[in-house]
RNA sequence: GCCCUCGUAGCUCAGCCGGAUAGAGCAACCGCCUCCUAAGCGGUAGGUCACAGGUUCGAAUCCUGUCGAGGGCGCCA
């Protein structure tokens, strides 16, 4: 419908421009929903652009304009108003033709091909799998969701990416813990370390190391003691954590053997990837592909990205350490790509991570990242820009933290001791729904106050239950109908008059606000906002129940009622197709 | 200290590529079920768009500064 009215002005001016009153064109004209249902349903601003260019006041050029627009059966009336601004109002007929439109599209009635089938890339939660995926997860996740489907909707071929950091220090930490629990459970006193991880998840994964194999894994506590630096339990009891914790490590490669010491590591790396798998299944978000950090390293793709750094001359070495000059490419500071030790930084296989994703010729790649990270990406864009790529096909959305909150209160977390509220816990708390819902009704850079007992809450407050309770509405007005045996025309009829019957104010508010919805997903899936779709479906959801309120829909007169079922079952598949693009369920009775 | 994001009604937030009188929900107050789910609807009230400058026909929106909130500044991941 916007379409229609973007093209009819510029129709117009293509004429005043051939005609030598323009001197330029603007590349699409500019066309608005109008605030104010008094200024019409669609306005621009052109007139008051162009103005100057052509030398006029913006109400005589306004009135050429208009003068110039070709006749269509979708626009009713064009009015002139305040300095310039043309405004424009949509046939009602326009607008009862949706009914059959929608009904016809059904779950395609928004969808676009706005993306031409170009590939993109989102890249999403991507959390180390050193513990289960806690509630600050649960933004990106639903958020990213969100944006790949919004994409994927409006005709992108889109590709959902998990990047798993299974190399590198903390998943030996991971693994070592692990193994010092079920050291535990076999009976050997040991302190576990500061630096541990010491979430139950660990206890659970050594247990089933235990159960599963029994002493084949028991080394004795003195031998594991021996020769470790001091642990530092308190601060400033002169011990080193990280020092203490690395040479646990080595003690346990050394203790355990390759092998053995290898089938810990990928017990606690498959167990937790398992359980994170299943909590994103549970939010109804899958993957095209898991990306293995660890299979970049082993491929010696880390070191081809750091010998293409080196050959295009951008790495020095200093103090023993290789460095990346990102400093050239606008970085605040060089950062270091292989350590003084010979190993390299998680920076290194990040870069070469990204150059992967080059080479797959997304001609888009979107990293959604914890605000946290934000730092980061200055030296991520470095990297490309170093290695020849263009950094602005890579776009990081970086989404802020959510605080949750229960009875007024804030929920404290911490991941360090194990006691923080996993996004499990969330889901079973507020459900599947909710926290979809929740997660994505604010900008991303916007901080969140997620509201816990809001989200269980079954009432009008709680923005789910009350879209949710509008499709559940229609779903019972049919059923009503059913019970009385009243037989109804679920499919409009061309020709048979009955939606010219949708004449009250309440209706065509409905239809108007129908019109909108492919408009909303298109702006929500260009801006990367799916907030936009929450605020749309509660103001779709708000007509409805305003016009159930005001009107029968199951009358006597037949002609009448079915128009107005047909009209509801529109607004049903609209409310289908918004709740499903977030992942949210559509109840047919609550 | 430097960098990023945010600051709009009592609360939670839309609006922000400049445009017409700044919007919604909740909470408050007043109403509405012999009628398809009242998990709903209607109405009233509520604002110096943090503050100060600047840009212009026009600024909540763009720029600069100040204040406030959160986050980031490792040879951690």
């Amino acid at each position: 419908m916007k379409s229609e009215i973007q093209q009819s002005l510029q129709q117009a001016l293509e004429a005043l421009h051939a005609e030598g009153v323009l001197t330029d064109l603007p590349a699409a004209a500019q066309v608005e929903r109008t605030r104010d249902p008094a200024h019409g349903d669609f306005a621009s601003n052109v007139a008051m652009v162009l103005a100057k260019q052509a030398r006029m006041k913006p109400r005589d050029l306004a009135g050429r304009i208009v003068a110039a627009m070709p006749a269509s059966p979708v626009i009713a009336a064009v009015a002139i108003a305040g300095p310039g601004f043309i405004n424009i109002h949509i046939a009602e007929a326009a607008y009862r033709a949706l009914v059959p439109a929608i009904l016809r599209a059904g779950p395609d009635y928004g969808r676009s091909r706005l993306g031409a089938g170009q590939r993109v890339q989102v890249e999403f939660v991507s959390a180390n799998p050193t513990g289960p995926l806690h509630v600050g997860h649960g933004r990106g996740a639903a958020y990213g969701a969100a944006v790949a489907d919004l994409l994927a909707y409006v005709g992108f071929d889109v590709h959902r990416e998990y990047y798993v950091n299974d190399a590198g220090r903390q998943m030996d930490i991971l693994a070592t813990s692990v193994w010092l629990r079920y050291l535990e459970l076999c009976g050997e006193a040991l302190d576990f370390p500061a630096n541990g991880y010491k979430g139950d998840y660990v206890w659970d994964i050594a247990a089933s190391l235990h159960r599963e194999h029994g002493d084949d894994y028991r080394v004795a506590a003195d031998v594991v003691r021996e020769g470790l630096p001091l642990d530092e339990l308190t601060p400033g009891d002169g011990g080193d954590k990280e020092a203490h914790i690395d040479a646990l490590t080595a003690a346990a490669k050394r203790l355990l053997g390759d092998n053995r010491y290898r089938f810990v590591f990928e017990l606690g790396l498959n167990t937790i990837l398992d359980d994170i798998r299943g909590d994103l299944a549970e939010l109804g978000i899958t993957y095209q592909a898991w990306f293995s950090e660890r299979s970049l390293v082993e491929s010696g793709a880390v070191n081809r990205a750091v010998e293409r750094l080196r050959e295009a001359g951008h790495v020095y070495e200093q103090a023993g350490a290789l460095w990346f000059r990102s400093t050239a490419f606008g970085d605040d500071k060089d950062r270091v790509l292989v350590r003084e030790n010979g190993q390299t930084t998680y920076f290194a296989s990040d870069i070469a991570y990204h150059m992967d994703k080059m080479e797959r010729g997304f001609t888009r790649v979107i990293d959604v990242w914890g605000a946290d990270h934000h730092g980061y990406v200055p030296r991520v864009k470095a990297a490309l820009s170093a290695l020849g790529d263009d950094p602005r096909r890579l776009d990081v959305l970086l989404v802020q933290f959510a605080v949750l909150y229960r009875g007024g209160e804030k929920v404290q977390m911490s991941t360090r001791s194990g006691e923080f509220v996993t996004l499990r816990e969330l889901r079973k708390e507020v459900g599947r729904d909710a926290a979809r819902f929740f997660y994505v009704m604010r900008r991303c850079e916007q901080h969140m106050d997620f509201d816990l007992d809001l989200a269980k809450r079954q009432s009008a407050d709680n923005p789910v239950y009350y879209v949710q309770y509008a499709h559940a509405r229609v779903a019972s007005v049919l059923q009503q109908a059913a019970d009385r045996g009243i037989a109804l025309a679920l499919t409009p009829v061309p020709g048979d008059g009955k939606l010219e019957r949708l004449t009250e104010d309440h209706e065509i508010a409905l239809l108007k606000t129908l019109a909108r919805w492919p408009e909303a997903v298109e702006a929500a899936a260009l801006t990367e906002e799916p907030h936009q779709l929450t605020h749309y479906l509660r103001t779709l959801a708000q007509d409805f129940h305003t016009y159930y309120n005001a009107h029968q829909f199951l009358v006597d007169d037949a002609a009448l009622r079915d128009a107005r079922v047909q009209l509801i079952l529109a607004v049903r598949q609209v409310l289908r197709n918004g709740l499903s693009l977030l992942g949210v369920g559509a109840p047919e009775r609550m």
